[in-house]
DNA sequence: GCTCATCTGCGCAATTTCGCACAGATCATC
DNA sequence: GATGATCTGTGCGAAATTGCGCAGATGAGC
């Protein structure tokens, strides 16, 4: 067989039951799943799955080959664990660049398995914003809040970050005259900061920061109404006054190709696709 | 492990020792078979290999990974041998198209191997020279020795046929003064004629034909001399007078995309590929 | 019966991988 | 020492694969 690769498809989707959810298990996408289920099927001349409505459902012979696919799958396991026996354990630094307060309140508390996984990694978690330290490999690997252009850098999409208008429930209830507290200087060209000059209107905005830990903090305290990911207002405090759709912003996961190879920029890569899982779903 | 493929090369370059040779047991390209092992060893985070001037030696951990990729090897053998029972076995009829005497003098004897794996197997080899005949749906698949520019077509260069001035050993030792045979009609501007014109220069061409089988007949005849294929010229009766580098022709396999899905196609062209090797080696 | 979440399938653009051509190195043979 | 066969490695364009966005279908829950 030309393509063992395809075996994996096959026992991701013959247990979980549909292309969507192989897809999830995988980290792939549906349509890839679909056809690699298809190239299997016609290299080998078996019809393994029923297309169903609601998923795929094993044949007789699909099934018939899950004990054989069983081996195979053991076998694979074997050899990866006598692998990373044999290679060194993932240690070393990797550095990850990350928005300031999405990192510490959002991201930090997710990294924690893999550190449990891997207690040679460090990790050196940098809130810088700039692009160009990652080309200057001042950090291995980077989230942002926009696809880099730099064409010698790989960017893959992991989630998006919807906004509400949000407020402390007891100064909301107070009425409709609010305090609109936004961004200043370089950032008041995002996407939220547009929508919420467009909310406050002749009001304007009453409070400006550079830092979303401040504004979040200013949100706590009373201060105001402000447009936040929905991700980052959590507890009973803050209420939604209004969803943001168009303030809505993609969550870019971006390397340099050649570090994608290093096997520890590859586990933090993973666990990042695992913890932004998420912000992907809906 | 995010692809199981990758196992396929190294089981490959563990075995025979050269990028080079492990590229002809797998029917790819050296620097393909270099890319996925270093992408293996990338993920594993294990050199598998010393790079050598001339080959690649397993290292200590590479060789003590084997047993276990023995084990990968026997399981996907078995679910293969599972897999060709479960489905239909390959069968049915395949239209081939190829080059006349191509056809009938040099590739149906190496074809019989391929109908002994494959009893159901029927070839239907036609031997009409048409590219349209390939996107009619006339044939299945084609060999031809021209490169089609139909873009909807899959062409894969799988030879090269080289051609020499060849004559009868009796009739080539009365003489310079010889009959030159060669093409007439649509034929005559073909590469190997162009080099036949000039060699005849003012003598010109003596017996002309459209078809190769009969030319090769007339030169066993020891009717004349006749620019041929090395391959086609075999036995002791024809002797080669002078090699044509610049009469060479590319042996093409062409296909329809849809028709590679197809088990029994798809058999026929793994035929071809391992029947041709000789034409690509040198 | 309606709504919503989840599913599959299709077409297209983006990305990744592969094959090809070439260069340079090595080693066996003469 | 020269030559030729075989090897690996590099860069680039072509080919293959993947992901994305969208549409339509299905079925559970209300």
């Amino acid at each position: 067989m030309s393509n063992w690769d395809d075996l994996r498809f096959f026992a991701a989707l013959a247990r979980v039951g549909s292309l969507s959810a192989a897809a999830r298990v995988l980290q792939t996408d549906h349509t890839t799943v679909a056809r690699r289920i298809a190239a299997l099927e016609a290299r080998l001349g078996v019809k393994l799955f029923d297309r169903l409505p609601r998923g795929y459902a094993l044949t007789d012979e699909g099934a018939a080959l899950t004990v054989r696919l069983g081996a195979v799958e053991e076998a694979v396991l074997a050899f990866e664990r006598q692998a990373g026996g044999a290679g060194q354990a993932i240690r070393g630094v990797v550095r990850l660049g990350a928005p300031p307060a999405f990192a510490s309140q959002w991201l930090m508390p997710r990294l924690a398995p893999l550190l449990d996984r891997h207690p040679g990694l460090v990790l050196d978690l940098s809130v810088a914003n700039a692009i160009s330290n990652l080309s200057r490999r001042e950090v291995d690997l980077s989230l942002r809040l926009y696809r880099p252009e730099d064409k010698g850098l790989v960017a893959r999409h992991v989630g998006r970050l919807t906004y509400g208008l949000y407020g402390r429930r007891d100064y909301v209830a107070r009425g409709d005259d609010w305090r609109y507290i936004g961004y200043d200087g370089e950032l008041s060209d995002v996407p939220q900061q547009r929508w919420l000059r467009e909310l406050a209107g002749a009001t304007g905005v009453g409070l400006m920061t550079n830092d979303l830990s401040a504004m979040l903090a200013a949100l706590r305290a009373g201060m105001g109404v402000a447009a936040v990911p929905h991700v980052l207002a959590g507890g009973e405090d803050l209420v939604c006054l209004r969803d943001g759709p168009e303030a809505a912003r993609d969550l870019w996961l971006v390397v340099h190709p050649d570090m994608r190879r290093s096997p520890r920029v590859r586990a933090v890569m993973d666990a990042l696709v695992e913890a932004t899982a998420p912000l992907r779903a809906g």
